[in-house]
DNA sequence: TTTCAACTCCCCCAAAATAGCGAGGGAGGA
DNA sequence: TCCTCCCTCGCTATTTTGGGGGAGTTGAAA
């Protein structure tokens, strides 16, 4: 069934804005008869965007409550980078398991199979299927379409970008290379006079970039900047 | 041609090693009649890996001179998320000129098309196909094959981190509840005192709390714990 | 040429975090 | 039962950071 990955690119070719795109995943849902897609993403400013096919409701209450924190579907592929199936991940936990029932009432399906992205600035996005059938039957039909959600994860985050990135306003700020040195000294554990002496500068300086970097991120502290800096990937500790 | 994509996942699931990926990559070359494949990626430790074709000479030289840095490919595809042909990208600039004449010479071809592709950690790869043609012939080349390019940069990356992954040893602490709530306080930016207010505890508690995580994590002081417990997924800021 | 951003250095002092010593109650496993 | 881990609280002294002043060089862009 090639042509339905066909059918949502020249679909997809005509989207223009978040709520098309919306509209595009409900489509999925049927070109693929399966109950549930979600596609989410949080860029590096934090702004979450949504297009799925889940109730209002339940969107609702999921970011009231932030559910993002305690989902296991989103903890468990934060740190992965190939699709997974619902049942590998760890739902013992008490917050995970009434997290599960609530979304159970909710409408969200027994077997999920969910794609992390990962675009640039620590732009992180999950693409899921959901839906209510066996185990077998789930496992037949994610065999058979990997391929295809990958690459719908992939062309739907492509879109997701190339629309946010028009209405983008923020002024990101770039860190200068010292800046970025010095973040990532403190990020790894040193004090700001071990890591002015691994660059070989006054402490003093060291401190200069540190505020100056705190400044153009926004942080209310050293360790505000360093978790904002991981965060959007620009530094690595 | 649905049968390239196929081929290359079964020879893919045959590979265990770093060496067999190698293999994998050149064996690519001669799939899809083009000259040169490159996958290189650069984990969360900074350590890089390559498996590719092109002459061991050009990639000494361009380790030697720290080409990474200089390179539009890289550098453009690093802040991009959807797959770009090297025509695209900004080859002004003395030292992205001098550098394109440098692998010319090295037998890199002048049509070139890269996939930026990003794990957990920051982890980030680039799969690249090279060859030597003209204009027309790399644009029909590209549209008809997007979607195999996709998957195989996908498919690589994937393998490679799961190779990787084998290698990594870090040991697996565990934090309580309370701590990981006073590390998210915190690396969101509020003082031990704010943090201690929104969890509704005494300042010193939260302070227990936070040298407790401190001690598991191996951590230097709290800037170093939170950069720690953000890098392995413990908590989201 | 001017301008601007990045890089480097110095002072002082208040505020915050760290390090050391404590304490006790509750839940769960050996 | 005892032991361990988690949660909660207090005190004091020392070290580290944060915020406020400055000032000079370099190199690239406008």
């Amino acid at each position: 069934m090639q042509n339905r990955i066909i059918t949502f690119i020249e679909r997809l070719q005509q989207v223009t804005t978040l709520d098309q795109l919306q509209a595009l995943v409900v489509g999925l849902s049927g070109l693929y008869q399966i109950e549930h897609f979600v596609y989410h993403s949080v860029n590096s400013a934090g702004e979450p965007y949504a297009a799925l096919t889940y109730s209002v409701d339940w969107v609702d209450h999921y970011l009231d409550r932030d559910f993002g924190r305690i989902d296991p579907v989103v903890l468990g592929c934060y740190q992965r980078f190939h699709p997974v199936d619902w049942k590998q991940l760890d739902w013992s936990g008490k917050a995970a398991k009434s997290f599960m029932f609530e979304a159970s009432d909710a409408g969200v399906g027994n077997q999920g199979y969910s794609i992390p992205i990962r675009g640039p600035n620590g732009q992180f996005a999950l693409f899921t299927a959901n839906h209510t059938c066996s185990d077998d039957d789930w496992v037949k039909f994610t065999d058979e379409h990997v391929q295809d959600l990958i690459l719908i994860a992939h062309y739907l985050n492509q879109k997701a970008l190339e629309i946010e990135r028009g209405t983008d306003k923020l002024a990101y700020q770039n860190l200068s290379p010292r800046e970025l040195d010095a973040l990532t000294l403190i990020g790894m554990g040193k004090s700001r006079g071990h890591a002015a002496e691994s660059l070989s500068i006054s402490e003093h300086t060291l401190r200069v970039y540190i505020e100056s970097a705190r400044f153009k991120l926004g942080a209310a502290n050293t360790t505000h900047a360093v978790a904002l800096a991981m965060a959007s990937g620009k530094i690595i500790v």
